[in-house]
DNA sequence: TTGCTCCTCACGTCACGTGAGGTGGC
DNA sequence: TTGCTCCTCACGTCACGTGAGGTGGC
């Protein structure tokens, strides 16, 4: 009647005879009977643990727990117990996740900002998010000198058209220089530049700067420290090390 | 000047001499050099790249996967589609694991029921969740034929207080007992029981659930498969298994 | 008798932890 | 010279998957 075989069981069981032939092995689903033959025969209660293991192993219990419950003569006490502690574990997992997907993403916002630069330069987390606001700072900062400069330029230059009068511009165009100056002055004395290759944060010289190669978030500029030349990105550069 | 002993790299990598020495191995962070006597040496560089595994790590990358960003020459664009890859793997796991807490729980409530049964019959998670939703229905059934039954019984007794008519109580207590009759008749006749030890779903006879030893959702009853009397989880008769 | 199922080793997986037994370097 | 650090094997972890080589049972 109603024995299986160790395939018969993994059909119905949803599982690998592999996997029959290892619980037997482990004692967490021996079976019924073994023949003569050392094949092993199963039951149909031998069915019903195993749909309980698949059940308990579904919710991330390691095998070990779920020997320990079924094998315990207080079992409904155990799997309360055991459910709680899994209760904590899946949420605490879920946190972690929510965590790490914030990470992610983070770094996924921030990569087009590496072009050209080893990426070892996204090392430290909590520096590159103080890092961003910093810099969101000072490019409004820019902003916010550039665009009255561009409408004096401007403003002025239309007025000349108009007007014939060409000392006007030429005061206007002498106050955009000095502030186009200021404002260059102004950003490289707010960031820093880190090297890829030490990790090195360092302040390089205004006229390397002015002039290097460089892109939204990164400029060419030698390391102090090992002496490379390298893309390197641009940090925001805190108050308390400025020297 | 800056180079670090394997000890030293790692207490500012905050892993083990052991991760270092195996991260060699796997020639995922191989030291910048290596003395006469076979002492590795890393250089600050390393600290990055080590700076960088731990970051990647954090997010569930594997060492594999972590290699081949590092070693690409397109570095950054392995990185974003490994980073996407990873976001949808932890979208998953998250998903899953909210499907483990929601059985888990379901386990936890309905864990009481479970009194004086064997676990095993906590089986089929769907057959549970159906069954309960037609439990209760049979429930409700009872309580909403029930509660008039008190009604009468009690409005026809006090009525027979009052007016010392007492044929009027007979009367109600007739239609009450009768009430009670169809009432366990009907609930008899929605209900099977599944028995712990071959998970055989099963109608017993009405005298034998009458009088059987029972608890909220289970009673001690005899399996016609297997012919063992055991505590059986009551569970909701579905109309196509009536026979 | 012929396939098919099932059997028992035994190695591989992944990222290290944990000794054992020995040596480099301050 | 004495500790301390570091070195290389090599086994263990967890839940099986994947052959290899052999046999039971219809």
């Amino acid at each position: 009647m109603s024995d299986y075989s160790t395939g018969e069981l993994a059909k119905l069981g949803h599982v690998s005879v592999r996997t029959l032939q290892y619980y037997d092995q482990k004692g967490l689903l021996p079976p019924t009977a073994v023949t003569a033959g050392g094949r092993r025969r199963y039951a149909e209660a031998d069915l019903q643990r195993l749909k309980l293991i698949r059940l308990l192993k579904g919710m991330d219990l390691s095998l070990a727990a779920i020997q320990e419950i079924l094998d315990s003569d207080q079992a409904n006490r155990v799997l309360a117990e055991a459910l709680t502690q899994q209760e904590h574990q899946l949420l605490a997992e879920q946190a972690e996740n929510t965590e790490k997907l914030r990470t992610l993403r983070l770094i996924q916002r921030s990569l087009p900002d590496f072009t050209d630069v080893p990426i070892q330069s996204i090392t430290d987390m909590e520096h590159m998010m103080a890092n961003k606001q910093g810099l969101r700072r000072v490019h409004l900062r820019m902003l916010g000198f550039g665009v009255p400069l561009g409408v004096i330029e401007w403003g002025t230059f239309i007025y000349a058209l108009f007007t014939g009068n060409w000392w006007f511009f030429a005061g206007g165009m002498a106050v955009a220089i000095a502030g186009a100056s200021w404002i260059s002055w102004d950003y490289f004395r707010s960031v820093s530049y880190v090297c890829p290759n030490c990790g090195t944060v360092f302040n390089p010289a205004f006229k390397e700067v002015f002039f290097a190669r460089h892109n939204i978030r990164a400029r060419k500029v030698t390391c102090p420290h090992c002496g490379q030349k390298n893309f390197c990105v641009e940090v925001y550069r805190e108050k308390t090390k400025v020297n």
